[in-house]
DNA sequence: TTGTAAGCGTTATCAT
DNA sequence: ATGATAACGCTTACAA
């Protein structure tokens, strides 16, 4: 039962070190030039004392608590996971702290977390709305925090955005498609509140119309980018077969659920039908076939959202939009059309 | 371009309201009875003014952030990210935020990120170690904290515990096994320096042993829970073929990179090999066979891993271990045994 | 280079 | 029930 000896404070560091608690200050920030000696003096009472600085009482003064606040609508969507991971990776790497949050896709959620990371004094925040209702960014924009929206934003603000090429997407994925000889092709899409959804869509059918081979308009299903909307989409997509030969899914989860769904009853891919995700996360190297899908740049989306935030406390540059582009990925889960 | 006006203190509100900024602390944080008009007075002012409280001042003063710091080993593996959601879940509805850590399977930055929890005073930390040979723990036994290991934790501490009965899991593999007349079974287990590998491992092949068909000691393959690392093993499960006839692997990741592998080498699952996986994640539905697992409480798990920290922390119970029971799922990854 | 002292915006402790 | 005032532990002018 050793007694618990109380934590030293920056008081106690100057007082044994012999100097003013200033001093000690200096010493840690190491923004200020401190003689070696006296450096040397108040080290040592630092060690003796294992003293550390306490984080909050340092950001109430300075008005920053190194730390970033990240807000996901699903934390477990794989493409939000990857997401969280490289943000992390790329938080820490510049010495600040990840504050996560879920939003659970409830815009009322969305706006009492965003008011609390301001509350918090979050150096930045990164964030993908909820939907296209979202009124979350009006909080932000009267607020002195630099905000990047990702993924999932709005046009009409100055916040800072971050986006993918949604349009090409839906053209690659197009493209893929015709290459292979297919012209009778149907999409699974997201949730059509979400303006991205809206965007692949239509690259998508543009570019099959000018192809000279429209989508039917029955052939357009809607999921919620879930593995099990995926799966009980497969019913409405048995119907169109087999005059649709490929479908391509919005996303690689709802891309695996129809894969699962169209093997159970019997279905072949990419023999009978072909299928196409998008994404690129691992859960596409990890159903048989693998899915050919339309690669997101994760990674890169994760940094320059960082880099964003950083640059503009720093009052270097302040981007307004970045257009990140897409990229196909070919594997296993789509074949060239069989006649007969 | 409007003017940014300053955010409003609880001082602008005491004045506004004419009353003292204790007051107003009071209205706020309604632990001590005001006045029902002088009440109406200070909403009627703090709604016109917008005032927030600084989380940040409030803290300094409480000592309390109302945060919890939750640190894994591996965001992106999808055992942890289910606990992340889950327990972000449990933290939220409590009137808490989350603060996230990747470890990055990193004894060294393990201990970094430790630290700087304490120094942000959160009010309880949820941690998975990184390995058997982490000292992270003892920078937190003289620390004022409630802290709960989960998962991969080490005996030797007086700090809470709440894990799964990771034995009874391997027991729970090979009983399953052995009622579908298996004899020669294979084990893939995750990397021995995380003691419950070695757990789920003595489980599994003492009972395996009890039934009178102990294990070939050249038969236990080892990865790093990675997919990658499943299908990396699957050229060794191969030489054991056919003489073995079924594989467990100790999570559904490498369960499922096994699973990959064995398709593209013409390995039918499960009519020429049974595989079972540990965990019962998504994953284990999505692949094709889906998995027959062995379940993980992961939302009991993160449920009573916060309610161990804010039962400490409000003085009511300290529990000191608690074990979870595993479960079998049975689905298509799995099959009697055929002669032949 | 170093010290003094004034905050940062709350909550807690006394009075009243 | 309310008010004045002292912390909380640090950073940061401003002096010396």
């Amino acid at each position: 039962m050793e007694a618990r000896r109380k934590v030293a404070s920056i008081r106690d560091v100057a007082k044994r070190a012999g100097v003013s608690i200033s001093t000690v200050s200096r010493v840690i920030s190491k923004k200020i030039p401190v003689d070696a000696k006296t450096q040397e003096k108040v080290r040592d009472a630092i060690d003796e004392l294992e003293y550390r600085p306490d984080l909050i009482a340092s950001g109430l003064r300075s008005k920053s608590g190194k730390s970033i606040g990240l807000l996901v609508p699903r934390i477990s969507d794989p493409f939000f996971t990857a997401l969280i991971d490289h943000v992390d990776r790329c938080v820490i790497s510049h010495g600040y702290n990840l504050l996560l949050f879920n939003t659970h896709s409830d815009p009322v959620f969305e706006e009492q977390v965003l008011d609390n990371l301001v509350r918090r004094h979050v150096d930045g925040i990164i964030f993908s709305l909820v939907s296209d209702e979202s009124r979350a960014m009006e909080l932000l924009t009267e607020v002195d925090v630099p905000v990047v929206m990702l993924d999932r934003v709005r046009e009409d603000t100055k916040l800072m955005q971050l986006v993918l090429d949604n349009r090409k997407a839906g053209e690659i994925a197009a493209e893929h498609f015709l290459s292979l000889g297919h012209t009778s092709i149907a999409c699974l899409a997201g949730p059509p509140k979400i303006r991205l959804c809206v965007e692949r869509q239509l690259g998508f059918s543009e570019t099959l119309k000018r192809a000279g081979h429209p989508m039917d308009g029955r052939h357009a299903f809607n999921g919620d980018f879930s593995f099990e909307s995926g799966l009980a989409a497969t019913e409405r997509v048995l119907r169109a077969v087999p005059a649709v030969t490929a479908v391509w899914a919005q996303n690689d989860l709802m891309a695996a659920g129809l894969l699962k769904g169209l093997g159970r009853a019997g279905v072949k891919v990419p023999e009978q039908v072909s299928i196409m995700g998008m994404d690129d996360l691992l859960v596409a190297e990890i159903v048989s076939p693998s899915l050919s899908t339309v690669a997101q740049p994760v990674a890169e989306m994760a940094r320059r959202a960082v880099e964003m935030i950083l640059k503009t406390k720093d009052k270097m540059t302040i981007t307004r939009k970045v257009l990140l582009k897409p990229r196909l990925v070919v594997r296993e889960s789509t074949a060239k059309i069989r006649k007969g």
